[in-house]
DNA sequence: TCAAAAGTGTTCCATTTACACCCATGT
DNA sequence: ACATGGGTGTAAATGGAACACTTTTGA
């Protein structure tokens, strides 16, 4: 069989989760050309002949709202015939996941605005860029049960019930306050810092800090974490 | 931006897991060309234009080894830039489960040979054929685990004593007879058949089939398996 | 009659769940 | 002083793990 060449093109996509207030949000890209040109879509482009693909999606993520994550996870290959107007194109996506107060959102030149958008009320999307989320949605949802990715959705202080409200926004459903601590504590993922903070009325909170080094050294013994 | 053409070309493997009596084994084809000519490969090739990725792998499945599988779930998009000597190649693997006597493996133009491998003693593999080949047993190791997959390893009739050993081969340390017997029976997925089997000496064991209905019915309503 | 594989229940332990009151602060 | 959110322990129930003997056949 001698070497194809056809007009199959390859692109990355960056599904990035946000979480502010109680609210998960989605950071999406008004497109400045056509097709859907001025429609919302979930940033990303082409690959380039010589980067990876996980090179390829972090450049395109910056380039299009300034944002820069380091670390970027592979969620599904998309594929189907029709998914483009323009022709053949088949998009590697990715997700990751931040807190956006630590990122500032840039105008850019690729783009005619990034901005974060409330998962429950999307914007019409661009391309198949609805099925896509769809799927890093129940794969986020199906990671915060065995996984304490939540911490990448925080900022690096903060009291513990901001952890426990962003666990019951992403279940869906109510956690038991005293159960969840048990299982936080029981990890010791969590360092408690001589602060405090007061969210309006109410005892003040302390503030956590999440230790890394501690979680990366339970993944290493292939410890599971369980909500 | 314009609509680009790099020269990344797109390609579909095939990671096939058998099993058969003790063994977990991998189906392999013989490079009839160059690159790689004479080499163990994963069985895959280039995507067509106006076919789907699930497509496309069925179709290079079947050419390559003659075994047609309905379902191959997507497993990992390979695209590093050096991955193939011919230039930029970004491969979309695929993983399924048969059991092999079920299928037989057809001499085809595209390969030299398609033949069953031992997962424990494999061959030099061309390409990182090696290395998608460990991220499939990984996925395969961890999806066992909560998922019933393993019967679609065994055929459509078997004794108990099969899906046991099965179990214990995959998950690489002994298993409790009697809890394995009690979980699975407490799931409902397995029919038992009014015929027995003598497998050599000992007493005979009955039969089992496999309820897919009941199994679909489980996956609907979110229940997981845990072994 | 012996070797080999199939089949079967109970107890113990660990984990998870359910549940309610006091504390510290702002207004 | 009261409203608001923060912080804590214990008891019951559930599910998982450990464990050994009887049954049926072939040799």
């Amino acid at each position: 069989m001698s070497f194809p060449n056809p007009q199959i093109k390859l692109t990355v996509d960056a599904i990035v989760f946000g979480y502010n207030e109680g609210k998960i949000s989605i950071l999406l890209i008004q497109r400045k050309y056509d097709p859907f040109k001025g429609q919302w879509a979930i940033p990303g482009g082409f690959v380039l002949e010589n980067e990876s693909l996980e090179e390829a999606v972090a450049r395109e993520l910056k380039e299009e709202t300034g944002v820069s994550i380091n670390y970027l996870e592979q969620l599904y290959t998309f594929g189907n015939v029709d998914r483009d107007p323009r022709g053949r194109v088949v998009s590697v996506a990715y997700f990751g996941l931040i807190h956006p107060e630590g990122h500032t959102l840039e105008a850019t030149t690729d783009a005619e605005k990034a901005q974060w958008f409330d998962m429950e009320t999307l914007p019409e999307l661009s391309f198949d860029h609805k099925q896509i989320i769809d799927v890093a949605i129940e794969r986020l949802r199906g990671k915060i049960t065995y996984e304490p990715i939540g911490f990448e959705l925080l900022e690096t202080k903060f009291p513990f019930s901001n952890l426990e409200k962003l666990y019951t926004t992403l279940l869906g459903r109510p956690i038991d306050r005293r159960n969840f601590r048990k299982k936080i504590n029981s990890l010791n993922i969590l360092d408690e810092l001589d602060e405090k903070i007061s969210q309006g009325k109410g005892r003040p909170a302390s503030l956590f800090r999440f230790n890394e080094k501690r979680y990366k050294q339970l993944q290493k013994e292939g410890i599971i974490f369980e909500i």
